[in-house]
DNA sequence: ATACTATTTGGCGATATTGCAAAATAGGAT
DNA sequence: ATCCTATTTTGCAATATCGCCAAATAGTAT
């Protein structure tokens, strides 16, 4: 799949593919705050019970979530505090885009 | 699109999706190192120029990218250092993975 | 003007993603 | 065992992405 054979950036892509969709994004701020479970999240989302599932398998198959199995339900959580250095780092830009934003307005 | 309308989650995700693909990755850290032009881009991936273009156009929509043009060459660089941070930032995920990868194979 | 190069854009088929609904699976309680 | 809840998996239709080709656009040179 695609000309770039590098397995580092292969993983990277993995990773930032999985983080790069709104609902994901969301549950990975939730879970970095306090572990949940499905149906907290899918409260919090207003989704169907299985499109949540299925995005919290992707961001498992990432490797970016844990889970903890309690009874029926299972807990996820962040499994590195990195991620959220990750999107915070970004910050930086999502300001300069805002700054230009307002300039093209001008 | 999707459940969530929180404009910073939006934000963020759109860098993120643009992030999640191994070329569009592989040409940001290349421009990271220097700038560079289509042509050049197009022989180190060895795409189409029109996919290398596209994917470079989709960079530039999420604000990642800068260009100066000198006679028909575009030249794309970084717009923000911050990028190549959130790269680096996960290379303890990639560790982890890794390590974990180890151990399943005991 | 033509010719040439660099880049972008539009079209198109192949493939992947998304989200809901229904069915399957798993665990606890009665 | 049945019942109930939580979760995952499967199926499917709608949509989006990807990569190549061809055509259009832009800039330079002759």
């Amino acid at each position: 799949m695609g000309t770039i054979d590098n397995p580092r950036i292969q993983e990277l892509s993995q990773i930032l593919k999985a983080l790069g969709h709104p609902t994901r994004l969301f549950i990975i701020e939730e879970i970095a705050q306090k572990p949940a479970c499905v149906c907290e999240l899918k409260e919090r989302i207003g989704a169907d019970t299985s499109t949540v599932s299925k995005h919290l398998s992707i961001l498992r198959q990432a490797g970016l979530v844990d889970i903890e199995k309690k009874g029926t339900m299972v807990y996820y959580s962040l499994s590195c505090a990195c991620v959220q250095s990750c999107i915070q780092s970004l910050t930086p830009l999502i300001e300069l885009k805002h700054k230009r934003y307002c300039e093209m307005l001008e």
